[in-house]
DNA sequence: CTTGACTGTGTACCTAAGTACAGGGTGTAG
DNA sequence: CTACACCCTGTACTTAGGTACACAGTCAAG
């Protein structure tokens, strides 16, 4: 890190939790800015850009694709959009966030009910409630 | 399918709504059981293979690896298992299911957020609010 | 009894998302 | 001024998760 807080590669990487080497990578695909260079060459990234890297790996999480994530991000610096036209975009990614929400309740839900009807001892085979674990709350 | 309710490999990838191939790619790998064969060699799934064929596509949208979803549909069937130990696995799961959910909803809140107050015409490019998306709701 | 739609195995290929060098410049502490 | 820890670019390799054949057997309809 320097004076005027701009920080390296590999601080960006360690504070991101990242390795170094994806940090070039997510700059050459465009996820992160191609940030400013110093005389000699060096990367000077804003410390904002931590914050934009842990963004990236949360929502990888999440299970949205670097190219969702990209899209996602693209809704803050659209350039020729409208702000209807984002607002649209961003209505479209609530409901994606809502489906995912709704999902991961109803494994929970199962699981819930896995761990607590069929807890005590022995073996764990023939316990009936294990069976629901694969339904689908909602054949959708 | 035949008399007895038995389904083929294609039927499978039909109505679990995966390409054939990957069918026999998950039997491979072992999150799909081998399944019976007919006096050709044909498989034959049951019917409930549907529903686990798509938890994993399921699960795979959430954010699950299909080696953390092999860890998740096994909590059915562990064999030397005690229930005591079935129940903390399932607790760990749900404890990072409850992880995704809360991660889901910061974004979904940044998202509203974006799309109520940031609404009406013009471009989008010069609007404060989109600034907010990258933020992490927790430091974690 | 052949033809066309399936099925099987095996192997090769593909995309996404990194990761790992090699080969070379930079910068600062001793 | 020389070590040593960094940084750069470019290219190659890796892993997960599939996909796509080629080549061969099966089976129901005409």
């Amino acid at each position: 890190m320097n004076k005027t807080g701009q920080i390296s590669t590999s601080e960006l990487a360690k504070r991101g939790g990242v390795n170094l080497e994806t940090i070039r990578y997510y700059e050459r695909t465009g996820l992160l800015a191609k940030p400013p260079r110093s005389a000699a060459g060096y990367r000077q990234f804003s410390p904002e850009s931590v914050r934009r890297v842990r963004f990236i790996k949360r929502a990888q999480e999440l299970g949205f694709s670097l190219k969702e994530i990209k899209e996602l991000l693209a809704l803050r610096i659209a350039p020729g959009s409208t702000r209807a036209d984002v607002r649209k975009r961003a209505e479209a990614k609530i409901a994606d966030i809502e489906g995912k929400i709704e999902h991961l309740r109803a494994m929970k839900k199962t699981l819930v009910r896995l761990s607590e009807t069929c807890c005590g001892s022995g073996p764990a085979s023939d316990c009936p409630i294990l069976e629901s674990l694969s339904l689908d709350e909602k054949e959708k």
